[in-house]
DNA sequence: AGCTTCTGCACAACCGGTTGTGCTTTTGTT
DNA sequence: AACAAAAGCACAACCGGTTGTGCAGAAGCT
């Protein structure tokens, strides 16, 4: 029979049960035993505690503890497999390893980046897994000063732990694979989406350019249009490519699955929706993007390992402060499903 | 200079400032003016908190002031695009409105709803939104018992004010738009996803049977299958269905993104990769879903106008506690990309 | 019976804020 | 010069927990 009007309270408990607070916070959190609280008692706290719906103040007991239990993470959308699988498994995990998962998205923009950083701080998270974001470094100063550690998660930085997929060589073996679509020929290629500016752009274009290299095949600067991210950027960058001519490369290595989106709708545009598509190449993956054509191949990014590798770092903060910065990175999976029926 | 070893507090300040906790609470809150103090102080005290990159403990605010600032969700799936664009628009939103967003997602699991719930309040939450969650009265008792306000979203409940999509309607104009694919015949049609159990699909399938009512056309109880939501369920569900003859369906009518998933793959394994598609239909959209055939009509739930009503809803608790428990449905969106290139 | 040891618990300080109250000092008025 | 009003701030209680300390009574020992 709850009052219903307000939350209750240890003290309320302790009232209820003739006791005291201190007390039931004890029987609460299960130490009864340690600070010698008679079975008696507990049971009947206990039984107070479940009739009255009773939950602990989770901000009350992290203000006395010193610690929230709380552990945030910043990603840039939700609305790509990606990324959502990684919140999805982040959250998983974090709650396996007894934390309160708060998970929130930025859009890629660096000021809501630095802005949730800030929220998160405030509510006291425990440590900060920056995802994806533009600037990990200044992210990283703003919560080592309020000492919470950060790491970094699919875009590295230089101040904290980094995770992320070893995208050089999945841009290598994907470029290799599209060039392995048209033998003795050399197709008009073209890598297009993301930003020059980031690390995992910059490594997919050495890698997109090493195929060619290895290939012997001679690869102009011209055909590089790291547009941005947007699936409008990508869509105005391949048709301005097209020029009036409406003339597509026929492999064209996509730079993120967003990208993809533009790409195949300006395709439509340009060609019509029933023309022969170029043979398609994008850097992350998506169930029903892997069937919209017979000639796309996708790489699939490892998020299962790059979480465990996440949380093997959460577990042991073994070089806390030590200078030694890590880049773990995560091998990627080529998926080739025409290369699959193939065989 | 921080000191960097603990995070710095308003008593810190203080004492740097020559002055008191209160005061620095002032000040940092913006209310000198109110309390009356000097403008040279507060200059004072918001340098030095800057300085020291000082950051509110958002805890002991909410320990203090009764309200946390929080406002939780629980959804079932980051992992597509309807949830997805559900979790970032919500979030978005909850900032403009000065909340501080806790999204979670709970992988359609009831008990880990209840974890989640029960996490959330005791954090504090000022309100929960319950997103397509299997059962929202249970959680709505929950809160309630703690004085946490609910609001149901995708799935309704009995017991707080719910926002969903016009089922019925959207399912109605899907299977019409679908049948009208075949002018004068009568394809051998089948519903497929999802479970019979929650209160979506049943007013789908409810639709999708009235379309058939209202083209005069008979509908065999057989050809119903919400076999869950997930997408192996739906790929056996509908090579059963198919049998050893393999006799796929001419119309489809699938009931969520993931299902089609698990529809796309069965029918590739069914009748080979090249193989014609049959006729699809699929309640929630997806970018690459729409394209992956001349043949498919997919209809988006509108989400912004969905959460346009969920903060109205907040911003004007009004009927709060009166035995009104509000329905608010919206309409869908049909996706039907042949009959737009076909205009 | 007297002393020690153990059991079972209450008490109070503290975590970092917020906010009502009231005291001192300055300023303004006549 | 005397007094009222206003300005400027400090103080302390409270929010709901946690936890170190200490005290009363029961049990055990001789």
């Amino acid at each position: 029979m709850p009052e219903s009007t307000k939350k209750t309270t240890i003290y309320d408990l302790a009232e209820l049960a003739g006791t005291s607070a201190g007390t039931v916070s004890a029987v609460i959190n299960g130490n009864w035993e340690k600070r010698r609280i008679s079975r008696k008692l507990a049971t009947k706290v206990l039984r107070l505690a479940d009739e009255h719906g009773f939950a602990l103040n989770m901000q009350a007991r992290a203000l006395s503890r010193e610690r929230s239990g709380m552990i945030g993470m910043i990603v840039p959308m939700y609305d790509n497999r990606y990324f959502s699988s990684i919140a999805q498994g982040f959250e998983a995990r974090a709650r396996d390893a007894g934390y309160f998962p708060i998970v929130t998205c930025t859009r890629r923009d660096p000021d809501l980046e630095l802005a949730a950083a800030r929220a998160m701080l405030g509510y006291q998270v425990e440590r900060l897994i920056c995802t994806g974001t533009t600037d990990p470094d200044r992210l990283h100063d703003l919560c080592s000063h309020a000492n919470v550690p950060t790491t970094n998660l699919d875009l590295p930085g230089t101040k904290a732990t980094s995770i992320i997929s070893d995208n050089f060589q999945g841009a290598l073996d994907l470029t290799l694979a599209l060039l392995d679509r048209f033998p003795g020929a050399e197709p008009d290629a073209v890598f297009i989406g993301g930003r020059d500016t980031d690390h995992n752009t910059r490594e997919r274009i050495r890698g997109f350019k090493e195929a060619f290299a290895r290939r012997g095949m001679p690869l102009d600067d011209a055909r590089i249009l790291p547009c941005g991210y947007a699936a409008d950027k990508a869509s105005s960058a391949l048709r301005e490519y097209a020029g009036a001519g409406g003339v597509v490369p026929e492999l064209l290595f996509v730079n993120s699955t967003i990208s993809l989106e533009g790409i195949i709708s300006a395709l439509e545009d340009i060609t019509g929706p029933a023309a022969k598509k170029p043979t398609l190449g994008c850097f992350d993956w998506d169930p029903f993007a892997a069937r919209i054509s017979q000639d796309i191949i996708m790489v699939r990014q490892d998020v299962d390992r790059m979480l465990e590798a996440l949380f093997d770092v959460i577990a042991h903060p073994a070089d806390e402060g030590a200078g030694t910065v890590q880049l773990i990175e995560v091998p990627t999976i080529l998926d080739d499903r025409a290369a699959r029926f193939g065989t």
